[in-house]
DNA sequence: CACATGCAAGTTGTATACAACTAGATTACT
DNA sequence: AGTAATCTAGTTGTATACAACTTGCATGTG
């Protein structure tokens, strides 16, 4: 693999997994290190991070973990369920029937982990919740909305909404998606964006709850 | 100034100003040549370029100027329209009488621009314009909007919107700003996020005809 | 004692040298 | 002649050396 990459992995990993965490200080040195790569791949790695989020910048100074705030996180969900809800909207308008139908085997895979909740659920649940995410925005074809939620989902309290879920709270997400596919197959928009958007607000009450 | 700062504009409004035409390539060493700056600054202007959407890079062969696809720019609009439109519904919601004085003053300097027509009109009504969409950005104080809403807004077929605009288009352009400014000062969100999205949606058309 | 000044350590920012890789032209072979 | 292999020029990717800057502490001065 290419330095740059290991680097970004190493720091964005680290990040998320919380060995650095927010509002400490990330110096160059420390990553070069702990990547086994020399500094110049680890700033390429700075800029993508900040780019998407997770890192600001002060001059001379370096970078630092971003700490979200309350408003940030609210910020965050509302944008991603407006966004979101627009990517079912239009996959609704493109999916061909092979689209529906990995779409249903995802959501269905997703209703029998979170009902069976046998060893190691957890992780597969998340990706499979992502997988039909990211399904959804390629059948949705927009190349930049596509982009502006990825650096949306980048956000560490995104990525860890499952953690916030109880047995209910995993349920109702698969029959989300669910009831999304068929939304789809009826190729409802407004339908599919409504069950989308109320999917990222479940997500957020989760989150609120947890704080 | 710093040298990737340097590197950074050049670059930039190369690509704006159709210096680097769109799929045209970009080495390292031709922007290092042109800001006189050395090539490592130059990465770092390249990789935010990059993340602006400005640029696609490919392994070992360096960085593109992106070419908008007709498909991109509905994209971009649409999701401007959206996006702006929720930062006016947040700024309908929070400006204090002080901020639609100021979003007052920049339409109406820009109404009087429009019908003036005085020399040099058009950049002054572009920086009124871009002054009055970042105005009311910041009093929706989203960060995450604000950020999001600044990649959209690089793409150079936003930037250039103004040289798609005749006479009337400018005109009601402005009047579009003077309605918003009734809008948020009469705290009515759902009235500001509509005018937004049909200030959006006719540049949008503007563009198409254009083409 | 309070405050300003200078110094030292450490970090970022930049330049440059070198390695890895790609694309296209040239050459050798069938 | 056509095709495959090779070579070469040029570019990206990486490492490292050096310059510029910031911060905190020590020292000197009112």
């Amino acid at each position: 693999m290419k330095a740059a990459q290991r680097a970004y992995n190493t720091l964005r990993t680290g990040i998320i997994e919380g060995v650095y965490p927010p509002g400490s200080r990330v110096t160059e040195q420390e990553i070069a290190a702990s990547a086994k790569v020399s500094r110049t791949p680890v700033r390429e790695a700075l800029r993508r991070l900040e780019a998407e989020g997770l890192l600001r910048f002060v001059p001379h100074q370096g970078a630092f973990v971003t700490r979200w705030s309350e408003q940030d996180a609210e910020d965050i969900f509302e944008l991603r369920a407006m966004l979101e809800g627009h990517a079912a909207r239009l996959a609704a308008g493109k999916a061909t029937d092979e689209d529906v139908q990995q779409l249903r085997q995802l959501a269905e895979d997703q209703c029998r982990e979170a009902a069976e909740c046998s060893p190691g659920y957890l992780e597969r649940i998340a990706d499979l919740n992502s997988q039909f995410h990211r399904h959804l925005q390629k059948v949705a074809a927009s190349t930049r909305l596509q982009a502006t939620l990825a650096t949306l989902s980048s956000a560490p309290l995104v990525l860890q909404t499952f953690r916030n879920y109880d047995g209910d709270d995993l349920n109702r997400s698969a029959h989300h998606h669910m009831e999304m596919v068929e939304a789809i197959e009826a190729r409802d928009g407004d339908w599919a964006a409504a069950v989308m958007h109320s999917h990222v607000m479940a997500a957020r009450r989760a989150f609120r709850n947890k704080q």
